[in-house]
RNA sequence: GGUGCGGUAGCUCAGUCGGUAGAGCAAAGGACUGAAAAUCCUUGUGUCGCCGGUUCGAUCCCGGCUCACACCA
């Protein structure tokens, strides 16, 4: 890395391996500013649940989009690339390293490569096409699919509903097929981007995971669900950590039942973003068992 | 001690009118361009509690034993 040259530090990998306190040492090394890439930590009124950096690490170290939404906003691939690159340019005024963390992986690909861009979509369109499929069912949607975008038909996921309405959320408000703009080209950023991934043994990390669920719980994770309450609908709060105490505060799960629920869907994420991380040839992966923050520096320099 | 009900996949259980068995969850692997902590796909051999009997053949029927639970003493 050219000491005159705009570079950011991607650091990924799966939650709660220790990206949060690896990234701030880095930040701190080069005297910069961090910019989040996790899809739950940007919202304000998710705390306990989302693992955030404590209150004395924000304040060491500034952070972009965290605390930064709130869970009524839209946040989305989209949404994240434009205030990421806007954020990016702001600490380059200041600096030529920034450091980027997160584990949400369509983020930092929507960041590093960018993303096509598709005609913005009415919120209550979803909102609309999504109680029609409720009511209606799978069948509906791929007959709605079928008839009226064939061409995504053809290379859909017939069975997953998201994708499905997206698409024909797409086709409503322009008319076309989000087939028709999606080309998948890659952007190229006026900066480098290193990449570093934080890994460790399965086994290691799942008893991370449970112990961290355990703490968020003696921290007070349920009274936080509690207060958010009237979010429950929200995106925002189809959430881990937030959506298995509602089940609870809703009857029909005692509280160990959700606890170890959200212990299994955690583990279920984190391999979820192995998968996703191990695609990424680009990824230079270190262990986090054994971090040593000088090396790591020494090859990012 | 007696009676009843059970003992089948890591867990909860279904099933076989006798031809060696299947769901959900878990687990493992994968996909994923605006919900991504979301969503979706693939993968099921396990002494069918133990011993014996009947039978061409038993996880299924019969007998005994054992363990668990419930009730009665």
């Amino acid at each position: 890395m050219q000491a005159h040259s705009k570079t950011v530090i991607v650091v990924c990998g799966p939650t709660a391996v220790g990206k949060t306190a690896f990234s701030i040492q880095l930040a701190k090394h080069f005297n910069t500013q961090i910019l989040s890439a996790d899809s739950r930590q940007c919202f304000k009124e998710l705390n306990i649940g989302v693992a955030k950096a404590s209150v004395e690490e924000l304040a060491s170290v500034h952070h972009y989009f965290i605390n930064s939404h709130s869970v009524q906003q839209e946040v989305n691939a989209g949404v994240y690339e434009q205030y990421a690159l806007h954020s990016v340019e702001e600490i380059f005024s200041k600096n030529n390293v920034a450091v980027c963390v997160g584990g949400t992986g369509l983020y930092i690909k929507a960041f590093c490569e960018g993303i096509d861009l598709i005609p913005q979509t009415p919120a209550d369109l979803r909102q609309q096409l999504t109680e029609t499929y409720q009511a209606k069912g799978l069948d509906w949607l791929q007959n709605e699919v079928q008839q009226k975008d064939l061409a995504f038909w053809k290379v859909a996921e017939q069975q997953n509903p998201h994708r499905l309405l997206r698409a024909l959320e797409v086709l409503h408000t322009s008319g076309r097929s989000i087939a028709t703009f999606r080309t998948g080209a890659e952007v190229r950023r006026p900066f480098n981007i290193i990449k570093i991934g934080l890994e460790l043994p399965r086994d290691i990390l799942n008893e991370r995971i449970n112990k961290r669920v355990d703490g968020m719980m003696l921290e007070g994770l349920l009274e936080e669900v509690q207060s958010l309450k009237p979010y429950e609908s929200l995106n925002a709060l189809q959430t881990v950590g937030y959506k298995e105490l509602f089940d609870h505060l809703n009857g029909s799960l005692t509280l160990s039942q959700a606890t170890e629920r959200i212990k299994i869907n955690t583990r279920q994420y984190a391999k979820r973003q192995m998968t996703w991380f191990k695609k990424d040839a680009s990824i230079k992966w270190f262990d986090a068992a054994d971090l040593d923050v000088e090396s790591i520096i020494s090859y990012v320099e």
